[in-house]
Order: C-alpha cells, then sequence, then structure tokens
DNA sequence: CTGAAAGCGCTAACAA
DNA sequence: TTGTTAGCGCTTTCAG
C-alpha cells in the first residue's frame, strides 16, 4: 500500500462500507459493538489519519482559528496566543499565527483567508482596519471575528478589552500618591485607540489632581525600546524635567530607565518609572519595574470562548468582556524628593 | 448568490468551461488572450478565492509548513519565526505554529499533522523525540523534517545549527583573558544535546587554562529564569563562591544577576555574568549583558530554504548547515580583581 | 488553445 | 444498524 491509509482500506479489511467506518471514527454513536471495536482497531492498525482536506471541503468547515496580531516578534502576544490555543484545542480548534507587521494588504489577506477555508474564525488583535468603512462593513458584517485588546468601533464585533483609561489613572494616582507633581507620559501612537485611553487616564488622574500637564510633557511614541529612550532624554532636557513618568508599555519603560541611568539619574532616586504590560521580564529587569498587569492568558482565554460562541451561533450580538488589570508595585517607583 | 463564488461560477459568467478558469487564474500560460483578462476580471468582480480544501485535496499537498518548538511563550524563538515566515511567504507557503510543551503525545501529533494533510514538511525545534527508535525511524524515513538549532541523532535528518561547543569556549575564554579563574557555570538541562554541548566547551576551555572545575560548579538549571536565581544562590554560598558566571542562557543570566544583586553584590564589579542567546532585552537589561549572539532570523531562513529544497526534491541527503555566532561583550563582564 | 469528464477522500442524505 | 449514492470545489488527464 502506497502512502496513507484511507478509509475505503479500512472498510475493506474490517469488511464494511466507508460509510459506516467514517460514523464509527467519528463517534455517532450509530455503529453496534461488534463493528465498531473492529474498525477502530483496523484503523489503529493502519495507523489511519483522516485527511483533512477531505473533511473540511466536505464538512465547510476548517476547524481552525486564525489569530492575527500585529507583530509576533512581541513577546507580549505569547501569553495571550497560549491562552487562545489552549482553549482552541479543548474545542477541537488548530490555531493559525497571523503577522501583519502593521501592513494592510497583509490584513486584508488574513481576512481572505476566512474566506478561502484556511479558517473559521478569527481573533483580531490590532487595532486599526485600513479600508474605506463601507468595504469593510461588507467584509465584516456577519463575519467570525472577534477583537481582543484592541478596539475596532462600529462594527458591532465582539471585543475581550481591559479598561485602559481606569488603569492608566490608577497607575499615575499611584504617582501622585506618591508626591509627584511633574509626572509627564511617553505615550504609544496616538490616535490609535488604546494610546489615546492610556493617555485619556493619564490626563484625567492629572487633572484631578488639580496638576498641570505642561506642552510637551506627552511625547508619542511607537512602544518600541529605543523611542522610550529617545523621548526621555528629551523631557529630561527640559528647564522642568519630570520627577516621574508614566510609560505606555513596559519595552518603551525600559528605554526610559536606561536613559534615565546613562544621564546619571537614579531610578527612582531621582525619578519614578511606571510601565504597562508587566512583561515576564519586567521583574527580572533591574529595578524591578512598577508596571500595569494585564491578564494575557485569560484574555485570550475569553476571546477564544467568545468566538466559539460565535461559530456555534450562541452569540449572536457583540459583547464586550472587560477583564480586570492590576498594578503591580515594585522598584522603579519612590516618594517624590521634598523640594 | 449565497457564499463565495465558486469556479463554476466564473467559468459561467465568462462563458467559458470551469477547466480554462482554473487554468487561467493559475498563470499555465494555456490561455489565449482575449479569454484570459476575461476570465480574471470577472474573478475580481466576484471576489473569487479558490478555496483551499478543494484545491488541496485535488492536489494533495497544503501548501503549509509547520513548526514546532518546545514553548512558544519563549520570546527566543519569535525571531527564528519571523526568519522562517519570511522565506516561507515568498514560496507561497504559510507557516503553522505548534507548541509541545515538553509533552511527548503533542511531539507526535505535529508529526501526525504531516500525514493528515495539514503540512507538508516540518521545522523542528525540539531536541528529543520520545518513541522508541525503531518506531521513529518507520515514521521519519524519507519525511520532510528540518531540525533547527537543536540535534536529533542517527536519523539522517538535515540541521541547521550552531556551533554550540564552540561559542561556549569562546565565552568563558572571554573571562580567562580578564583575569577570572574562579569560574562556574550555570548549565541547561542535562544530558539534552545543546545543553551537553555548552557545558562541553566550558569545559574545553577551562581545561585549556589549566584551570581546575570544583565539584558543584556546574549546577544543572532548565534555562527559566528561577533557577538561575536559586543556583546562583548556592553558588555564592560556597565557601570558595565564583567571580564569574558562564550561564547557559540569557534568561537564566537575569536572575543570576538579580540574585547577585539581592545578595549584595556588584555585577560586574565582583561578580562578571556571561549569557548566552542574546535575547532583545539583553542590551536593555542592567547591566547590559555580555552574551553570545546568534543570528536567529536567519537559522529561521536557513531552515526553511533547506525545507524547501526537500519538498522540491532538491535535497536527497542529510546536510548540516552551521551558523556563525558572536560574543557580545557588553557590561556585565569586568576584569577580576587582583587578589 | 479549450472542453468534457473523472476523481482527490470524506460525510450525509436517503434507503434498506 | 448498515449500505448506497451523491457531491463538496478544484485540477488534470485526455480529446478535440
Amino acid at each position: 500500500m502506497a502512502g496513507p491509509a484511507k478509509i475505503k482500506d479500512i472498510a475493506a479489511r474490517a469488511g464494511v462500507s466507508p460509510a459506516t467506518v467514517s460514523r464509527a471514527l467519528s463517534d455517532t454513536g450509530l455503529v453496534a459493538e461488534p463493528t465498531l471495536s473492529r474498525i477502530r482497531e483496523v484503523a489503529q492498525s493502519l495507523n489511519y489519519r483522516p485527511n483533512v482536506s477531505a473533511r473540511n471541503l466536505r464538512t465547510q468547515r476548517s476547524m481552525a482559528v486564525l489569530m492575527v496580531v500585529r507583530d509576533v516578534g512581541n513577546p507580549f502576544y505569547l501569553e495571550i496566543m497560549k491562552g487562545v490555543e489552549a482553549t482552541a484545542r479543548a474545542a477541537g480548534y488548530s490555531v493559525l499565527m497571523g503577522n501583519t507587521e502593521n501592513n494592510a494588504e497583509r490584513e486584508v489577506e488574513y481576512f481572505d483567508m476566512l474566506r478561502d477555508g484556511h479558517a473559521d474564525g478569527m481573533i483580531l488583535i490590532t487595532g486599526k482596519l485600513p479600508w474605506s468603512v463601507q468595504e469593510s462593513r461588507q467584509h465584516l458584517h456577519g463575519l467570525p471575528v472577534v477583537v481582543a485588546l484592541e478596539t475596532i468601533e462600529g462594527l458591532g464585533l465582539p471585543h475581550v478589552q481591559i479598561d485602559n483609561v481606569g488603569a492608566s489613572r490608577a497607575a499615575v494616582e499611584h504617582l501622585i500618591d506618591l508626591g509627584h507633581e511633574r509626572i509627564a507620559h511617553i505615550s504609544g501612537p496616538v490616535p490609535e485607540v488604546m494610546s489615546v485611553k492610556r493617555r485619556d487616564g493619564y490626563r484625567q488622574a492629572m487633572s484631578a489632581a488639580g496638576l498641570a500637564i505642561p506642552d510637551g510633557y506627552e511625547p508619542v511614541g511607537d512602544y518600541l525600546l529605543h523611542s522610550g529612550e529617545t523621548l526621555c532624554r528629551a523631557l529630561c532636557e527640559r528647564p522642568d524635567p519630570p520627577t516621574a513618568i508614566f510609560v505606555a508599555n513596559d519595552e518603551m519603560a525600559f528605554g526610559t530607565i536606561n536613559e534615565l541611568r546613562r544621564l546619571g539619574l537614579d531610578v527612582p532616586g531621582d525619578v519614578s518609572v511606571v510601565g504597562f504590560d508587566d512583561l515576564f521580564l519586567s521583574q527580572a529587569f533591574y529595578p524591578p519595574l512598577t508596571t500595569v498587569r494585564q491578564p494575557r492568558a485569560e484574555i485570550g482565554q475569553e476571546a477564544m470562548r467568545q468566538l466559539l460562541r460565535v461559530l456555534t451561533g450562541d452569540l449572536t450580538e457583540a459583547e464586550t468582556l472587560e477583564m480586570p488589570t492590576a498594578l503591580q508595585v515594585r522598584g522603579s517607583t519612590a516618594r517624590a524628593k521634598p523640594i
């Protein structure tokens, strides 16, 4: 016998029809006992595996979902991926990773994969959709897509999110509680929704405490190490340098702290720094980073759960799940020095 | 029209047979010009996408490859993944990520995916195969599998590797050049091939310099942060604590440095530390980590290239590619203090 | 250069 | 409970 065994081979050896084999192997409960175990044995001995293409073609489903992120290279997404994968596996789905590199064409490609049968549904972790809205509506309406972490407005898609505004406000309040007044914010690439929300949280906290935000106290970064360094330097060269910085993600916070050190400033002695994300290395960093913890694995889990509900028709209207965050107070923040 | 357009729909609208449409759309050069562009236009306007299951079933290929790693959660694999993906895409393949979690069953599962048509080939980045050798031989012989970074011996599989022994030796020689004599090694989980090789490099360098390796100077870790901390502490509590430590990977090195700091020791003032991997955060770490850089993206690229050659039948016998490494000397190593 | 026809391997009506 | 039959959408001989 050349190549892998087919259902027909099993049928022949077991002396039954292909249909019976199919039924036996997929646990429909429609096959009687003497036959059932015989088929199973034969399948086992032939080392049988159903051909997925044939099955998918016939059933019109791929039993796969697509998880699309901006950049697979970012460790931040990994734990989410794990959460997604675990839940998907348990339901018999496999997970394909998609990587857009912030490239509109590639995003479209992944949407196309839904239509061409590559995947049955999609978990989107990218914030912007590049096409004109009407086109989007056409494509998106009724598509099995769940948005995680980011926000895509006006399309009625289910979301799994965190309270970016509240979490940021809490982070900044922590700095205010420590007596800081000149608090700057290194933001993500506004006007992306997530970055705007984190900046809003910062502004709310400042305003509630009656603190002013000087011009230029909200430089815009790109969530990468290097921009943390550059923007921190600019901030420190001002006549009114901050005594604390709330940075929109951990990676930029690492850059910020490094730059402060290079400038001869002590963290947290001279300047306090708070990040956002709680990467697994953040507590191994020196000083251990005070940062906002997101329940990443749970976010992935919930996103996949939602998607399963969409896929089974249980979930018809868009629902937004909000997952809790927690400020991890560690060594990068301290009381403001008395003036 | 319900559902996505099929080849038949295009054929109908263009007034040709399905066969011609198929030929036109797959650029076989067998379709004449008036027809060709008409078909393309119709396909475009119908927003046609070929159904992958049908195509795969017919062609007996999935145009997908599987990249299997121990732990997707490890950022170390990400850049490799990127290299693999870029090369795969260019050749029209997509990449599926597999995650074994060091679980034998799951490894088998991924091998099965080759047989059931999920993927056409596989890039394996796990060091051990759990099954009895004869079984392995049956399964593996002639399978389109390329091993990257790790080593699987005796099965005649193509490999893409680095010189773990040489790189480790060079790392330790760097410490010796700095005047260190009491140099310890925190190893990976021996007897895994990679861990053994790195330890061998350490031993070779020590022996070549005529330096002794006291009992207990080679504690065995698991490549995770925490074991770096624990093992470092044990090392420092000895009557003859090391003045330098060569750690088998960066993650454990981070743990090591943190623990040293906790013990009130300065890095590199009191103890020098060298890692292995050069994670993207290693230069952002404090102090910036001296470590062995591996060309990760290139490793992924080459592994995929090899796999493509296997897939096209260009590569028939096992070939082992060795990629260069480079010691990145940064701030975590310094001259030994005079005694 | 184009069309007709067969079939990839599987599952799901419909019959028996 | 099992078998018969048809067909998922595509590509590829084989004819013309």
